[in-house]
DNA sequence: TTAAAATAGTTAGCATGCTAAGTAAATGGA
DNA sequence: TCCATTTACTTAGCATGCTAACTATTTTAA
């Protein structure tokens, strides 16, 4: 049906440019709309994704639901508890691990997040449809397996 | 149709950390395909854009086919030039703008570059079909759109 | 013509991802 | 039981994006 060469080799040269440019825009606007409240991105990140895992959990967990390593992880962490926004415990069972929990005023800027978050959500997803949206989400995760694969295969070989 | 709910819900919190961590792992895959060439990320991206727009562009000019900022490529041409593998000539006409060339090995490592990169894209879109791989490209740009809208919306409001 | 504004590029320094290497605790055989 | 391995976390330092502030040049306009 369409006579057009694929749109997306017109876009870039990958698509990964792209994505990455988006998402950097899309934390920007996150951010600026947040910055009110003192948060840089991974902060707020991480206490959305801390939030969704339900406290309590531990600094591993956490930085597999943000798909970060342990190190990035370790940095914000410690900067959200110096802004007492969360704290961190010694677990009793096994003292290597640290389980997170909101602090009392982290609870309340938690309330206050979400709501700007969920505004600002709004905007980034205008005039996509649900499945325009979930075709993307695919994608993703099929580029993400692609890639995991590939990054296998080509450390294999040395 | 559909009474499932809508699957980029259950991806992530925003599909931003999805793409930043795509756009990642894409490029870990293509440096690690090229490291016997002695390039990072920033390098053979720049490469790249270099040769799709033609030699003999401006640093501006190639920061915008980028998406990034001046500063960024600044760093990043220095290496390449380092390298011998892109030169830097003064404009004649206007003095404050430098011009972009590869050197004669910076072309050889060119080509050798796009078999590579041919390669890993094969990779990573397998299993992917053009009409996916449109939907996404159509759906980044309107998100880059909506972003930059909102990064004003929030920004004017200060 | 000459002072003000805009533009190309640089430098300095921050944010956030990473890997490598180290510590302390837990686990798994011999 | 005890040493080797694994696991959770930390520290150090790199790569690459950014903004702010600077220089040098060009353009605009009074």
């Amino acid at each position: 049906m369409s006579s057009t060469p694929p749109f997306h080799e017109t876009l870039d040269l990958t698509l990964c440019g792209s994505m990455g440019r988006v998402h950097r825009l899309c934390r920007d606007a996150v951010t600026l709309a947040v910055e009110p409240l003192g948060l840089t991105q991974s902060r707020w990140t991480a206490m959305m994704h801390l939030f969704h895992l339900n406290q309590g959990c531990t600094q591993q967990e956490l930085a597999n639901s943000l798909g970060i390593e342990m190190p990035s992880l370790t940095r914000t962490i410690k900067q959200l508890e110096q802004q007492e926004i969360i704290a961190r415990k010694a677990d009793a069972e096994d003292k290597r691990s640290k389980r997170l929990y909101f602090t009392e005023q982290g609870l309340q800027l938690l309330d206050t997040l979400q709501v700007i978050i969920a505004d600002v959500k709004e905007h980034l997803y205008a005039d996509l449809t649900t499945e325009q949206l979930d075709t993307m989400a695919h994608g993703l995760i099929q580029m993400e397996q692609n890639a995991r694969q590939c990054i296998l295969h080509y450390s294999g070989d040395k």
